[in-house]
DNA sequence: ATAAGATCTACACTTGACGTCAGGTTTTGT
DNA sequence: ACAAAACCTGACGTCAAGTGTAGATCTTAT
């Protein structure tokens, strides 16, 4: 029996998760949402998994953190790794990319006016330090 | 009886959720949270709120945009709306609004260079379409 | 060869943030 | 005065995003 599967450089679901700082069960769970598709599954083995997984579960939490939900990164996250002579409706796609450009700028431009008055809570309160001290 | 509630500038709950966007659930939930307080509750009767309720409703919004938690919202909300000269513990709060303003930034740069990604992605496609036409 | 450790599937449970429903009380328009 | 509309509490339901657990199977180190 070749050691085929450790082979290369894929890796098991265990280090893929460490890599990724998840649960191995999130993962499962990514897996069932579309999220990740493990590269050999041939009988009933365990899941091996390239580099690229790891990248894309760093998108996954950009992605997150940006506010998008599971499934809307589903439904986009593989325009970041599908090879791209093979996209089809292109058209479609830069719609969608589209959305997400004016929806980044719109969250940047609430971030920018949620720090100013932060600032501004800032100033108020060390004011009144100054002001307690005398 | 006089019409002790309806006088000042005090609306009932179904005044507020219509004017704040919100269901009347959701205020009781809120309320529940500590997120937000009616004026007056004497007796069994009904809550009231004043104007300030609606502020406080939009600045939950707005702080739920940027991906805050309704716990850390609840921990942090009081600081808009309390009387600067009521401030207990000021250096708290002002380690607090530091750590908010580093957060903020922080989310800024993620979402400058999500922004830098998406408009890539775009010209590639763009690019992708012009060939194909030729 | 075999035991330990890693992984498998499947199902149940949790948490946050509400929504629904039921049955009762309070206000308000007429 | 009284019905309709608004409100109350409390229990239960739901959806997303996972986590936990059990019992079986697979891999690997010795």
């Amino acid at each position: 029996m070749p050691a085929s599967k450790q082979s290369k450089d894929l890796m098991k679901i265990g280090d893929l998760a460490r890599r990724a700082g998840v649960s191995h069960r999130t993962i499962h769970y990514y897996e069932r949402l579309g999220l990740l598709r493990p590269i050999e599954r041939e009988g009933v083995g365990y899941r091996y998994f390239n580099e690229e997984a790891v990248t894309r579960l760093e998108k996954v939490a950009a992605l997150k953190r940006l506010g998008l939900s599971l499934d809307e990164i589903a439904s986009v996250i593989d325009l970041y790794f599908e090879d791209a002579t093979g996209i089809r409706g292109k058209r479609r796609v830069l719609d969608i990319l589209r959305g997400q450009l004016a929806r980044t700028d719109q969250q940047i431009l609430e971030l920018k006016g949620f720090r100013a008055e932060v600032e501004e809570n800032i100033a108020r309160v060390e004011d009144l330090i100054r002001k307690a001290r005398g």
